[in-house]
DNA sequence: GTTCTAGAAC
DNA sequence: GTTCTAGAAC
């Protein structure tokens, strides 16, 4: 039945020949407890974000461009299918289940910063239609599990939801602590995009998706990235990032 | 999404 | 002079 109910998941198994993920799941579906499946291995760079600079740069033969290889790389390389590659690979899965995957961010934005995705190859809210709904309820349960599994959680707010616009492709849920915390976050885009109307919470996504069988994203998103620098605890303007990240110290839990 | 860096801002 | 931001990346 799994396979009327999830084709794309056999179709990407097929393309993409992941072993791992298979015993993976068959792990978890047998265990079926409610419990956080944790299997991450704790080194860095996983290498998913191919900078498009560094691979041919560090040649000092200059290769030639237009080869096949090269050009199906292109495709599947590009930095903004990422998120594609990364939820693949067993060592960045922090919790997979039938419908979704929750990898760490790559470029953490606070002490905790995880990405919910579904298997399903939704590319983005855009294609999101009401038969979603209970995925994006799923994830969002599935967010908050996570968040209730990591030590220290408790000390800490926690938001869920999506970017408006998103950089990269393939649908996925934020789930990010409030501390904003990382050496990650380091520009006015990366504060405005969780700290304005830009980050659309998962409940009123879920709500919007229930009422309307769609999401609407309003007009003037990029301008929402240029705002000010304002604190999202205590609403203080500051002058600039280094400023803010000194400011937000005064928020961290005690 | 990130890196890099010119030149604006301080 | 140094810090910081913002736009290009073929």
């Amino acid at each position: 039945m799994v396979n009327e109910l999830y084709p794309y998941i056999v179709e990407f198994e097929e393309e993409t020949e992941s072993p791992g993920l298979e015993t993976h799941r068959k792990r978890k579906r047998s265990g079926d407890s409610d419990s956080i499946e944790r299997d991450v291995a704790q080194e860095g760079e996983p290498g998913t974000g191919l900078d498009p600079r560094s691979s041919p740069t560090q040649c000092s033969v200059p290769a030639k461009k237009g080869e096949d290889a090269s050009t199906k790389k292109e495709s599947l390389g590009h930095w903004s299918q990422g998120l594609k590659i990364s939820m693949q690979d067993p060592k960045m899965q922090v919790y997979k289940d039938e419908q979704v995957v929750v990898i760490k961010d790559k470029y953490p934005k606070a002490r905790h910063h995880w990405l919910v995705l579904p298997w399903a190859p939704i590319s983005s809210l855009k294609a999101v239609t009401w038969e979603h709904l209970e995925l994006l309820k799923h994830m969002h349960t599935v967010g908050e599990e996570v968040i209730a599994d990591c030590a220290g959680s408790s000390k800490l707010r926690f938001r869920l939801g999506y970017h408006a616009i998103p950089s990269m492709s393939h649908v996925h849920l934020h789930v990010i602590s409030q501390d904003f915390d990382s050496p990650c976050l380091k520009n006015k885009k990366h504060w405005n995009s969780f700290n304005t109307e830009y980050f659309l919470e998962s409940q009123a996504v879920i709500q919007m998706v229930q009422e309307a069988g769609r999401v609407t994203v309003p007009d003037g998103m990029p301008e929402l990235l240029k705002l000010p620098l304002r604190c999202h605890e205590c609403q203080q303007l500051l002058p600039s990032i280094p400023q803010l990240k000194e400011h937000l110290r005064k928020h961290w839990p005690k």
